[in-house]
DNA sequence: GTGTTTGCAAACAATTTGCAGAATT
DNA sequence: AATTCTGCAAATTGTTTGCAAACAC
């Protein structure tokens, strides 16, 4: 299973690494077009599965039905606006205290947590 | 919107009160259909919803795809298995100090986080 | 040239919904 | 009698896939 260059496939990447919030595949697909007006839904779909199973971008998947894609696959932990739906980056670090605690009192072997945050953003909190 | 009683969702209930292993909805169906054999799937989905939505049971979702179903509403971990996607409670405590980290630098309003734990469950982990 | 990738459309899986009739209060 | 709930089927949503042509090496 050799790669081989493709154009959509660097336009889809490149899209990715200029956004941080985490689009979907069907925002990535609609941005894209702006450059590659016949690219089809099905491409964009199988190029970031594709990017994701190489390692080249991470899939987030957080509940609300959609998978995210982000471009940062480095280890960090995902908030998630209940009112807007909007996915931010949260500037802590990761722990593993969690999977050691988790382990603890568990007979198979944990590899890891998958950890996400949610409430409401900057923008959608009412101030006071 | 007032609520009227059914044995459909009795049924349903029932069943899930029975099961320790966060059943989908299809599974619930499959059982179900043993007391009620004219039950529809649209049924199942419909009282589990609503089920959910007055915290009677948890509605889960762990990132395979489908939606589990938890009678026990208390908060408590989930570890699913890799292998063989079974879906076991953890016996460990439920914490909110990754909640009061995540909030130290983020001007949003934190509410609560999901965190599920993943790794091969005792079944599918290989002795030596 | 061989093998990978694309666009298109159809297929798929999980879940939701519209509707007329049945059950509950 | 009024309203909620059911069964059925069709609709929706997000994602995957089969195929012939286009592209990359």
């Amino acid at each position: 299973m050799n790669l081989k260059h493709s154009r959509q496939r660097d336009s889809i990447l490149e899209f990715l690494a200029t956004r941080k919030d985490h689009p979907t595949a069907d925002t990535v697909y609609m941005n894209v077009r702006q450059s590659f007006p016949n690219i089809s839904l099905g491409t964009v779909y199988r190029n970031l599965t594709l990017l994701a199973d190489i390692g080249e971008i991470s899939r987030i998947r957080l509940g609300d039905g959609v998978d995210h894609f982000d471009y940062d696959t480095s280890p960090h932990y995902h908030f998630i606006c209940s009112e807007c739906g909007g996915v931010f980056d949260l500037n802590m670090e990761v722990t593993d205290t969690l999977t050691k605690a988790a382990q603890e009192n568990f007979e198979g072997k944990i590899e890891g947590h998958v950890t996400y945050f949610y409430g409401r953003c900057n923008n959608c909190n009412p101030k006071h």
